[in-house]
DNA sequence: GGAGCGCTGTATCGTATGTTACGTATTTTG
DNA sequence: CAAAATACGTAACATACGATACAGCGCTCC
């Protein structure tokens, strides 16, 4: 038999239990997995047991510490807390069709990726953004640098000094020059994370640039100079992280941006349209 | 403001923290809320701190001691996992305001536009692209440009002989010469449809150059000479149209070739990794 | 350019926590 | 029914964890 969470594994052994231990195997399963989290102390008062009969209990599972027993429980937490696509897979039930499986995998990483991200950090962003004292500069990485490019001719529509770095290496680091503190600079850097881009923001970072950080939920390095991150969800059944997260989120700056410089920026797109 | 979580009080407080606990408390929002379950020296590593930070932070924060600001994230938890439906209520709540138009409107997108796609429909496009016997072109529009970049990106790691028609026009158009009958010729385009590349496809289509279309709901003329049209919505609540579904779309063909290729593409990519 | 303030990390400290030894109670077995 | 073995709790112990004092540093504002 395959055991794959604790909870099954004290169904698996509850029987060969003693008193003591048996009452601390049903109060955990009773409010799973939170009394586990605590200390020794609680979950031996909420089971009505001393703390060393929790200790042989653990020990019986086959932990050699209580922290071990801990940690697994947090995996396993995390584990269903961050892919709820497990728990779609655990009820099936809910829409019949053979959908794709990436689609429903997307979809929960947007769902994810926003609800860990609030109005306010979103329109603080967008004000950087809009903000017209300084450049925008965007760049990003192997795969992600598409999303830059993207990003980068919407907004040069809607306000000037909006430049794509692009191309060698030696080209844009040469851009360092032009950037300083007015300045925003929006990397986008999923793993593996590039040790020029990490150099780059570091440097600019150095010239107090603004960072804005397009990431994975595992942080680029880069985190560490960003004014602003936004991690989105990556994980999907492919070879291939997603990009699907970030791209949305991007776009829903795009949108918020063009908002804030909506007058100004109608003008601008009018005489775009008298130069075609 | 109603502050019902650690999550929304986070983002609320976020803009007035120094350096140091933001990046606490963006690795935090990151992998909410395992790592604040941790012990502070994790939480500390995780972040790229010191303990002290950790410690600041969650004073910043309002708790009067770490293990007070461990216990209300259990109890978040505990009110999250005993009844899953209010999480999908706490949704709303955190992100209730302008932003959730976009997300939901995406949302649908997604769903509209695989629901008028077959798994069938992405097979045979998917077996197209993986044909090693002919080579693949991707070119896009305006705004979709990056969208054919990305998809380049990916397919030309799992196969030769893939490639990216960009830059100017006069550039591009002479690859014709290069394209025959077993050749694919990936094109993205939405309104507003260019007509060099509507012309582009159609010198391609007399060619005898099998075409892939990604396009929105309105269809781009392009679609009378392409074999395989991919239509997605494109509509969302802002001044421009949403390519998400295209990319998503994308990232599902770029996901079935990678599997098709399997075989072949892992020796691929361990010579690419021994290349570097 | 200098003085003051605020932020951050290092090193130290006290304590809460997990752990273990041992004695008592309870059950099991001949 | 007696004797042994197992189970359980009390209490002492050691570790590791959170907390704090302090010094160095960069930043801002005169």
């Amino acid at each position: 038999m395959m055991i794959s969470s604790i909870a099954e594994l004290i169904s698996d052994r509850i029987g060969a239990m003693p008193a003591g231990e048996r009452r601390a195997a049903q109060t955990l399963i009773a409010n799973y997995p939170l009394i586990g989290l605590k200390t020794v102390a609680e979950f031996s008062a909420a089971a009505g047991v001393s703390s060393p009969t929790i200790l042989r209990f653990v020990a019986r599972l086959g932990f050699q510490h209580y922290p071990e027993f801990q940690s697994t429980l947090q995996n396993e937490l995390a584990a269903q807390l961050q892919s709820p696509a497990s728990r779609t897979l655990n009820t099936p039930s809910q829409n019949g069709g053979a959908v794709s499986p990436m689609l429903e995998a997307t979809l929960d990483n947007l769902r994810e990726t926003f609800r860990h991200l609030s109005d306010k950090q979103l329109a603080d962003i967008a004000a950087r953004l809009a903000d017209r004292r300084g450049k925008t500069f965007l760049i990003g990485g192997r795969f992600t640098d598409p999303l830059a490019c993207y990003m980068a001719a919407h907004l040069a529509i809607v306000q000037p000094n909006v430049f794509h770095l692009t191309g060698q290496e030696s080209v844009w680091r040469d851009r360092l020059i032009d950037m300083g503190k007015r300045d925003v600079l929006v990397i986008f850097d999923i793993r593996r994370y590039q040790d020029s881009l990490v150099r780059f923001a570091e440097t600019a970072h150095q010239r107090g640039v603004q960072i804005v950080l397009f990431t994975d939920q595992w942080l680029s390095p880069i985190a560490r100079f960003a004014r602003h991150v936004i991690a989105g969800r990556t994980a999907v059944p492919s070879a291939w992280d997603s990009s699907a997260a970030l791209f949305v989120v991007a776009e829903t700056l795009i949108g918020a941006v063009t908002r804030q410089l909506e007058a100004d920026g109608a003008k601008r797109i009018r005489e775009l349209e008298g130069l075609r």
